[in-house]
DNA sequence: TATTGTTATACTCTATAACTATA
DNA sequence: TATAGTTATAGAGTATAACAATA
């Protein structure tokens, strides 16, 4: 199934590129998620596709490193919004725009015309996935 | 990025199907690995993509299972070989059905001609990644 | 009562380095 | 000496269930 050994290879190159940049790969998908804007707890274990508590621990090691932090939400005392330091900032988008980078010298080999069929191909599956994946879909970490 | 978010969906379906089989992913990769043919502690690294001492981890997890034995290779008393049990066959087998019917309706959305064009495309894009990483690739469990 | 987030617990997965047995 | 595999160690990631504080 192509379709496995293509996803397999993308996730390799997000996996050594996080690598390359002293990120584990969970932490590179929040840190990109979190560039979209900070997010609340519960909002980032969606968008991470993982459950409230894994969140707690990718946030605690994460703020640990001084990539993140954690602020009050005014108005809910229980809540707290999760939101990327400077150099969270500057390490998810080195991360992001090298992943890109490799992934763009990839799909240039398919040359012009091939490589817009084939983003409108996978536009339209990842289209009929549903907007029942669309959230977990974000959750790849890049936009 | 589109790849990405279609890796991701791929990789999302790969863990529901497992999940659903009641084996972690990195075991279900593995069991299609070994339904390929049996293999030794290094050769199976290598096709998981991870290291040697990983590899004794995954079997242990599933040998204690009874997914799978080591038996003694005559000529070499250090090595073993690692065979799935008729279980772990199965369970291979049900695993690697399910997720392909489940990725070939997906690409039922594009239509016929498209899918085959889309294919083409996607063979490109691996024979393109190299041989460096052909080894890597079997390492997504199907075939 | 319901929701937000954390803690407790238990696995799986992984790498590195040191080790054993065999070649 | 070199190779095949295991063990030891350490850490990340994850889920589930129980909990505290707040709404």
């Amino acid at each position: 199934m192509a379709l496995v050994r293509l996803s397999t290879l993308v996730q390799s190159v997000f996996t050594q590129v996080a690598d390359r940049h002293g990120l584990p790969p969970s932490q590179a998908r929040m840190l990109c998620v979190l560039a979209g804007r900070p997010s609340r707890m519960a909002e980032l274990a969606r968008a991470c596709g993982v459950e409230k508590a894994a969140v707690t621990g990718l946030v605690d090691r994460a703020e640990r490193r001084g990539l993140l932090l954690r602020s009050p939400v005014p108005g809910d005392r229980r809540a707290s919004l999760v939101s990327l330091t400077p150099p969270g900032l500057s390490a998810a988008t080195a991360f992001h725009q090298e992943v890109t980078e490799h992934l763009d010298q990839l799909l240039a080999g398919l040359g012009e015309t091939d490589r817009a069929f084939f983003a409108a191909a996978m536009d339209a599956l990842l289209r009929s996935a549903g907007p029942d994946r669309a959230r977990e879909l974000q959750a790849d970490g890049t936009r």
